[in-house]
DNA sequence: TTGAAAGCGCTAACAA
DNA sequence: TTGTTAGCGCTTTCAA
């Protein structure tokens, strides 16, 4: 079977408190017993049971991710990229990942208490946080470590990254105005996301700068899936004036739009606006490429990653409230860098 | 601090031998007693430690599956889906699950290692077999329960799940060159992944029979991302005489390749054919939508870690050896389902 | 039907 | 510098 700490101390003759500290690097063992203990410990092929080792030391080494998925079933480039952030970086601090998937609800919060009372995780990364979001209520009260991307309503005394949504879409509100788009839409993600919220916002006072107001006819709702986005688009596209432009608020609904305007054989960048917002590697390579907002994820996810890795140490965190600049990313789904703006 | 079974104990005048049976729902406990310790574990909001319950009874409930990343960050939605089936399927039975990136190489084999002498992990899901897997022997020797996607050289004596590669490529070769194809080029992954040989002998044989010759000129082996696609494709397109149609083994090197050729002012399914592989959903939302193989990869997780679940409770799984056949997904690309074939 | 006691593998006060 | 001892929170013989 596995070896122990005590077939390390049988071998040695040593007890087998000496044998952990010399193990943990304590300077009240003679170094030749370390040296031997160590020796004898490469020779066995000893690893720590981290099982007993976390419940005696009270703490597990493990942060948690529960990845709020709508389907059973999700796709979303964007967290395969934050995941291997979250991971790597915990890694380095020798800490583990647990990742599960939970739709947004009652069941969910029950997933988080489970793994704080389970004392399975010592803190969590919440991502993509909605308007009131449950989530980082219960933490906040539970004492639980957390950081979180994106904010929320309320009192923002949490640690977080987020980008800056708003002016992320005011940026990209600005270009299209520039480029003489006028009936602007825009596929929104679902009213609780804080960060449709957030780029709404932006979206329409970018517009309004230009004295563009961005009708709430135009707005229709979708659920951050290219599918999602498909169906908007052709709603949008349906009616007796289309837009000239389509703001969608993610690389993915944007993608599923471009597909929806060509299937009806639009040409986008040329008949038809549309961006996105993520930059998603598939961005530069759609035909054509999307003009859409930079967000560095997996740089957020190594931050916040380290922002809790800190607060678990009881440490304070260099930053801990931080909103990133997006910048925008043109390519020629807008129709500037090929062709001329559409008056 | 955290309510533990001795709580109960004394709230209830019980033993903590009694509570634990009682909470285990074994029938030696009298059903009055059974009944108020449930009830004041309910009240006082008792959750088992479950590091406790683990090192007691030396299991985990925690499946590790540890992706095989070439860069620090990926975007792949390949393992997204993956990741979602995997997780839960192993939450129905109460497991976690263990996710960490690594590339491949020395440091892999010691991250199994590692999760399995420090007795984090009951057993592992393993992805994206190469030829010779280092994995697969280690945990083979080890007698660590685990369950691949993908098979490997050598001796098939490991449960897996995988796609028939050969078929699947035999099936578009057949397609290409009954559309009239006759310069096929093929994007290839790096050969020492086993389904780069599998995918690969496929076309080369689905040509064949159409006495069509996969010329080693025409192939070029790319990282299985959009961008090695586009550099590979790049490649194909610079020569003089350029292939009619390219055969990547994966959607996101076809979806890199499109792009190149329509960097290229070449009109995909028109001026060249690109099918691609896995039919992730970028694949139907493309422009021209990506005809290639549906492999239906949330199944293949599920399926897989139900495997793995089996062996580790000591059962034989229901089937433990599956090839499944990938169907082929006809659409635009290829210029079959809109223009006439290219002679 | 219940409880005392041992022990999973480890760490850490305390004493020697 | 080392060892004894007492847990971490739980399960499980074994005896009552």
């Amino acid at each position: 079977m596995a070896v122990t700490i005590r077939d390390i101390a049988e071998r040695t003759g040593k007890s087998i408190t000496t044998v952990s500290r010399a193990l943990a690097g304590y300077d009240d063992v003679a170094p030749e017993t370390k040296v031997l203990v160590r020796q004898v410990a490469v020779e066995l092929g000893y690893e720590p049971n981290l099982l007993a080792q976390r419940l005696q030391k009270q703490r597990t080494d493990t942060i948690g991710l529960i990845l709020p998925t709508f389907g059973p079933r999700f796709s979303d480039p964007f967290f395969s990229e934050f995941l291997a952030g979250v991971g790597n970086r915990a890694a380095r601090s020798g800490f583990d990942l647990l990742v599960s998937t939970q739709p947004p609800g009652e069941e969910e919060i029950n997933a988080y208490r489970h793994k704080v009372q389970g004392r399975q995780v010592d803190g969590f990364i919440v991502v993509r946080t909605r308007r009131q979001d449950a989530r980082i209520d219960y933490l906040r009260r539970a004492g639980v470590p957390f950081a979180v991307f994106g904010r929320a309503d309320g009192t923002l005394d949490f640690p977080f990254v987020d980008e800056d949504g708003v002016l992320g879409m005011r940026l990209m509100a600005d270009h299209l105005a520039r480029l003489g788009y006028r009936r602007v839409a825009c596929i929104a993600p679902p009213a609780e996301l804080m960060f449709a919220q957030l780029r709404l916002q932006g979206l329409r006072e970018g517009l309004a700068e230009h004295g563009v107001l961005l009708e709430e006819s135009q707005i229709r709702v979708s659920d951050l899936t290219q599918r999602g986005g498909y169906a908007a688009a052709q709603s949008l596209l349906a009616e007796a004036r289309i837009p000239d432009a389509i703001a969608a608020c993610n690389d993915l609904m944007a993608l599923g739009a471009m597909s929806a305007a060509q299937s009806r054989g639009l040409v986008v960048g040329q008949d038809v606006a549309i961006t996105g917002f993520d930059d998603i590697p598939m961005a530069e390579h759609s035909h054509p490429p999307l003009t859409t907002l930079h967000q560095p994820i997996y740089e957020i996810a190594a931050t916040l990653t380290e922002m809790l890795l800190a607060i678990i140490a009881g440490k304070t965190p260099e930053q801990s409230q931080v909103i990133l600049k997006p910048h925008l990313v043109i390519r020629r789904s807008c129709g500037s860098a090929a062709q001329p703006a559409q008056p």
